[in-house]
DNA sequence: TTAATTTTTTGCGAAGTGGTACAAAATGAC
DNA sequence: GTCATTTTGTACCACTTCGCAAAAAATTAA
């Protein structure tokens, strides 16, 4: 991957690092009061080779969101998709997303697209498209999800398979907002354990367990 | 209540209107985005009265979601606590706090304190308690109501009540964020009515209807 | 009229905003 | 070495930010 001899003069800094840097600094100040002197000093790197490197604060933010979406989509989707007991494989989904929500150091930093842009997204058309979109790739997941159990008869048959998607989307927009007021990792898990219990039972679980 | 002949240069603006534009500005604009000079606009108060009439910027953002909970909390806890259909009760419930993330002129701006203010909680601690107290107390009036249903049997008497709390909760939060995304109006209110059937049945309603 | 009181208006200031031009520095290719 | 190339660092731009001081205006009380 970085095997690149290049040309000219080699560059300080890794493009990675810096991404997740700036990413951390969007987290925990949210869009617009993330400033580009915020991101040069978190990613050391001086507002011209930002530029260069990624484009404007907008570009930054985005590129930073792709890497850490592409970073901790697998291991959601694994969850989601591979394991074998629906019931596990959710608790699993959800737990990935409490732990994602958590920065290395702990602190509750909520969604980096839910929390993060909620506020802009309705005087921003492009960053209100972002966020519906982010909102919708979840929805997919979960309804795929959901559809799968019917025909697999891990739920009723004539389950409301887009109402249970959309309650379990429900719980990960409440699990981003409650991270971002400070809820405790072990209050969101039991928030999410009991949700996802309710739904399974709600959908009329073959085992309820 | 405007009886108050005062002594001095009448004010030329009303409060209740100032801060009612001034909401507005914030619910678009999201917290950090909104300028005192937009504050100004839309108040046409020059900023010095801003400041005398209501403090700083955050002092003016409190003051407008004071204003703006007093005027919509009563029909929300009217359906919650004096509809006699625990059914009927969490669908009007919904549907007053969808019609309060709607603005006058139909735009989805989702909710004035968890849409707008979920990006600046985590960097500002007065922010964060602000935003976890608006959380708190949407939790702790779906407690009582579901306290309320297992007492008079309306729901299973092994209910989990936390957890029905915080999945209606849920909902809440995935309201004031898809209404923020820009889902229209009919879309909020089936994906509210599936959700409280699906609670319903998973707390094992008396007449699952 | 005069004084007291309250609000509005004008204008300022120091700091921060996103974004860029341009020269200096560090490398590989020749 | 010398050149072409790429990145870095310094400095700057025009604009906006929040906040306030001080004067002007509009009213009631005496």
């Amino acid at each position: 991957m970085t095997a690149k001899p290049a040309r000219g003069r080699p560059r300080a800094y890794d493009p990675e690092e810096a991404l997740a840097a700036a990413l951390g600094e969007f987290r925990r100040r949210g869009y617009t009061a993330t400033s580009l002197d915020h991101l040069s000093d978190a990613t050391k790197m001086a507002r011209p080779s930002l530029y260069a490197a990624f484009g404007n604060k907008l570009e930054i933010y985005r590129k930073a969101v792709r890497q850490y979406s592409e970073q901790t989509a697998e291991r959601r989707q694994r969850a989601l998709f591979e394991e074998p007991s629906l019931d596990k494989g959710l608790e699993d989904y959800f737990g990935a997303i409490i732990d994602a929500y958590f920065s290395r150091e702990g602190e509750p930093l909520g969604c980096p697209v839910l929390s993060v842009i909620s506020g802009e997204a309705a005087a921003d058309p492009v960053i209100g498209a972002e966020l519906a979109a982010a909102i919708g790739r979840s929805d997919g997941l979960l309804q795929r999800r959901m559809a799968q159990a019917v025909e697999a008869g891990e739920i009723a048959a004539d389950a409301d398979v887009r109402g249970l998607a959309a309650m379990l989307a429900a719980l990960q927009h409440s699990l981003a907002l409650r991270a971002r007021a400070g809820t405790p990792r072990p209050e969101l898990q039991a928030i999410a354990r009991a949700h996802v219990a309710l739904a399974l039972r709600a959908a009329g679980a073959a085992r309820p367990n």
